[in-house]
DNA sequence: TGTACATCAGTGAACGCGCGTTCACTGATGTAC
DNA sequence: TGTACATCAGTGAACGCGCGTTCACTGATGTAC
């Protein structure tokens, strides 16, 4: 059966959106095409009309997700009281809400070490997207010139990444509330002015 | 035919070692039983007398990766300045070549999303090796007091693997660098009294 | 001292399963005439 | 306006491959008598 025009991007826009859940959740390789499909009410082989391969639709995945989190942190900084913006955004990014919600959060807590181990020109997409996201990112980090800023912004951005994938080891919720409240000051503090 | 009576313990640890690299490098789904014995002059079939599943080798080995660098970083902080043991110890975790051997670096920056992943009951030999090592560090962290510096310590930790991660996403040698450099200052601080 | 048997780390064929990918086919709608 | 054909998102069987695990077997050495 033929399809409206925008049908088609449509149904894209609905696979990417759902593995972009699905990687975060279970990794690249737990998360399997037939399944996805299935999910959203399609057959396996339907993915081919889409994406050449699964790799592909990792890396549209791992972009959607990240702009998702940069759009989350700009909103947390901009609802703000002035100068508190970066506050904001590490409390935001170090919740227990977020923590929580795995297949809806941070793509790189989730997959950054997916991403290193893939070979290097596959990931050179990823580096873009982490590159594009730092700089929209250290507008709110203090720092003496814009290389102060960025390198400040990559090690918080990446230390609290890696924060909160430790964190969602712990199966006790207290546990990861202690860890990350504690993970907070920590932050806080290291990225006031010396 | 028949071996030595410390035969067995000796090949179990070599399997435990090549696998704890193996994991490391490429993740515990990349790294198979049949490459891993095959490595080691041996095949696929006596992995079985060793570890019931490959899980239990998986446990095994990130165990053991994580006492490496735990004694690594107390060896950095035996050779340190009296009063530099921890710059000690982040200057050799958020070193270019710790960074570039993944397969003999720490395992939580080139494994902990894998284990969050893991079911509750499954995650908990990882998270006393974790618990431990964090003891094992807190010494070296400054703090009010203990629970102060357990927590500053699982902060520093966690987030410094998740700077390492990320760093290794980066082909370019001289970008790792930066990156480690940056951060170096950036924990630096952020463990300094405040 | 000699002999028969037990042990058990390691071997390698085989099994079962999941998964990424391919491909011939479907059928509703758009388009050409 | 009507008709024949083209299009193409989606279907579902099939393929190939890798991998974890099982299992009957091997054979050198230890042990019992």
């Amino acid at each position: 059966m033929r399809y409206p025009t925008e049908h088609k991007e449509q149904t894209r826009q609905r696979i990417v959106r759902a593995a972009s859940r699905r990687f975060r959740s279970r990794g690249s390789e737990g998360a399997g095409i037939g399944d996805l499909m299935r999910d959203l009410k399609l057959t396996h082989g339907g993915f081919y009309r889409h994406f050449d391969t699964k790799e592909d639709l990792f890396v549209a995945a791992f972009e959607q997700a990240l702009s998702e989190v940069g759009e989350r942190a700009q909103k947390a900084a901009a609802t703000a009281a002035p100068g508190q913006e970066l506050k904001a955004i590490i409390d935001a990014y170090l919740d227990i809400e977020h923590c929580d919600d795995v297949a809806g959060g941070c793509p790189v807590a989730a997959l950054a070490t997916e991403i290193a181990r893939r070979p290097a020109q596959a990931r050179q997409p990823f580096l873009r997207a982490l590159q594009t996201h730092v700089m929209k990112m250290q507008q709110y980090v203090p720092g003496a010139n814009e290389q102060e800023r960025r390198r400040k912004t990559a090690a918080l951005l990446s230390g609290m990444a890696g924060t909160l994938a430790v964190a969602r080891a712990f199966p006790d919720v207290e546990d990861r509330r202690r860890m990350l409240e504690g993970a907070r000051q920590f932050y806080l503090h290291a990225v006031s002015a010396s």
